[in-house]
DNA sequence: AAAATAATGATATTAATTTTCAATTTCCTT
DNA sequence: AAGGAAATTGAAAATTAATATCATTATTTT
């Protein structure tokens, strides 16, 4: 983890409030206390929040994550599930396995060259993309 | 235009009903009619077929492109607007000018090469795959 | 033609997200 | 530090895309 959510806030101009802070907290330790592929939807993450404070509001979760995603801090998946998932925004692409919804996360630089390549061509600067793989395994 | 609707859905064994012509109709004209970069919303698209007739329901519209998506005949997309947008499957990607939304489509075959292989290197083989770069136009 | 099956239209329901609003907290200005 | 403005929060209501229900109509099957 090269830099803090608390960090990208303040260097944003993004005000953390103790439920903010808290939200960020659950939201930074994820990936590292859940496994590899956890992208939380808004339900799951209000309630790993109200195990470190239980006054803290569904409604502020939401609010967080809009502010966070916002800023540039979250970004927002709509995978297939309906409800949106949320994860730290580190610039990598999901490999979904379409039989058991396993979600595995890759960064590939051949891929990011190539996408820039083509914004390029239809003249754009490449400021976001979103690259999702749906597979079956193979045996 | 390869194949029309109607073509993949005996093909999938899909009943056209007349409220389903008229719908499939409507989002294979979507891109002559309303210009190459059309992706019409559920609302948009019961608009369009309520001016062919008028006693066709949303619930009818709403059915049917998930019975099309489902046989493959449709792409649902999720863009950022809430709402799902419906095109023809035809396997192309989305760069989205983030100022103007516009939406330009297109084909490289040198992504989907590599999406292939970074899906088989992880032991997948690749059934779907969605790709949106978010631009912002070089002046 | 009669019975069974499927599709439709109108309406109700669901569920995720947003909004409202009063109360609380934080931030300014003095 | 005090007082008032501004921002944030929690609880609950509102919104809204999408789905489900159900009586009616259309299409198949016998
Ligand atoms: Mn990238
Ligand atoms: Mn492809
Ligand atoms: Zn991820
Ligand atoms: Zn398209």
């Amino acid at each position: 983890m090269l830099e803090t959510i608390e960090e990208k806030c303040q260097k944003n101009g993004v005000k953390l409030t103790d439920q903010r802070r808290i939200i960020a907290r659950v939201i930074s330790e994820s990936k590292k206390t859940y496994g590899e592929s956890d992208h939380p939807d808004v339900d799951e993450l209000y309630n790993r929040v109200s195990q470190i404070d239980s006054k803290i509001s569904i409604a502020t979760v939401y609010r967080t994550v809009k502010l966070f995603e916002e800023a540039g801090i979250l970004t927002k998946h709509d995978f297939k599930s309906g409800k949106a998932r949320y994860e730290l925004n580190d610039d990598h692409n999901h490999l979904i396995d379409i039989k058991t919804g396993e979600i595995i996360e890759f960064v590939d630089q051949e891929i990011e060259e190539l996408q820039k390549k083509i914004a390029d061509k239809y003249g754009y600067k490449l400021v976001d993309h979103k690259l999702e793989l749906y597979g079956i395994k193979k045996k």
